[in-house]
DNA sequence: ATTATCTATAGATCTATAGATAATGC
DNA sequence: ATTATCTATAGATCTATAGATAATGC
């Protein structure tokens, strides 16, 4: 489950050697200057937010200088929008995985929940909070907030076939769902210690088949 | 349940006569200018965001000059804090309530979820989205935050009490149930239509009770 | 006299571009 | 020649203050 590591973009981890030197000393000496600009970035964007985080703190906390930034990115929109989809996809990848795989619906969904948790808190920082950045209501966003929803409607899909039928709409019911995953995000922003991470994806997947009144088949899963 | 009115700060809305008059036209002719610009602030910082909203953006939609938002704030930080006190506060006034009314837990955690669920929903802007402003990790901003801790013990108080013990770390439990309630912050902001306020208050209280693995005791609530 | 606005502006940003420079690669 | 940086800066903000002005209230 080292998904936090496919969120990162796979360039040749090569020391960059052409180029002009540097003014200051490496952030992450193992990574390409993208992906330290991306690690910096996310860091920000989740302690202070995207536009509270100016072009001039990424750089410095990378160790380049302002302008430099823009050789390797259009513009700031675009490392915001490169962080956010590399976020969805490992768990979007992993629901349609499951979904090839002739698992009950309920025990695909807690293997879902159980990915997702995992990959929110084993993220280096805690991205999942550029989730609820205002600014991706706008348009270079777009992308991203679509492929989010169909996060979201695999999380109804599997809701849907998994619970009771004394529970009311399912669409609703996945939607509960979807956001008792994400409520990780929120410990992990507000709270000082948290349980570990292997503890806590089992008891949000276990919680969110009971929010469902699906009756919780543990056979394959001694944990 | 009038909770969103308890959330405005209760001046005496009396239309203002006195002063230089105002260039533009008054957004809400009701209310006192105060009222106005947090009205104003509230709608913008949740759409857009603290830091990506100006003071200039927020004085445009009041009707008047940007530098006379601060006759009645000392500064942007200012507007930010009222709003945020003013909306925790409804609820923790309520979970007070609960706890001088020897109710079983199981039925003040269902009225609790679902006065909270009504409060974020029938507010005139989706307010609860400023919670997750990374904005508010600065000084400003630690009253409220402390406030908010305090809702969150309120409801892992609750959550420990009701919950089976067959269920995990209590704690968590109570988190979770927080989450879950907050949740709805998202769908109003991420769905194009939602169900009836009323409907998601008891869909969102019942899937709380079935997370803690509580015995729901619907006897006084006939709904 | 008091109140609530207005105009004008200082000073501090911030994003993105232009073009120079110091490395490596061939 | 190519790459990855650097310096310098244009132009557009943005927050908050100073002081003028146009009402009402007494």
């Amino acid at each position: 489950m080292a998904a936090c590591d496919d969120a990162v973009v796979s360039s040749p981890p090569s020391t960059p050697t052409a180029g002009r030197p540097r003014s200051g000393t490496r952030r992450l000496p193992a990574a390409t200057a993208r992906e330290e600009i991306l690690d910096a970035a996310a860091e920000l964007f989740a302690q202070r937010g995207y536009t509270a985080t100016s072009t001039r703190l990424i750089a410095e906390a990378v160790g380049i200088r302002q302008a430099s930034l823009y050789y390797h990115f259009a513009n700031k929109e675009q490392i915001l929008a490169e962080l956010l989809e590399a976020t969805v996809r490992p768990s979007l990848a992993y629901a349609g995985e499951l979904s090839r795989k002739d698992l009950t619906a309920a025990v695909a969904l807690r293997e879902l929940v159980k990915y997702d948790v995992g990959v929110l808190l084993g993220a280096r920082w805690n991205i999942g909070v550029l989730y609820a950045l205002p600014e991706i209501a706008t348009e270079p966003f777009t992308h991203f907030r679509r492929e989010r929803e169909r996060l979201r409607l695999a999380y109804r899909r599997l809701a849907a076939a998994a619970a009771s039928d004394r529970i009311g709409d399912p669409d609703v019911a996945g939607d509960l769902v979807f956001g008792l995953v994400e409520s990780v995000i929120g410990m992990r922003r507000d709270l000082p210690v948290l349980s570990s991470a292997e503890q806590l994806q089992r008891t949000v997947a276990a919680a969110a088949l009971r929010l469902l009144g699906a009756d919780d088949d543990r056979s394959d899963d001694p944990a």
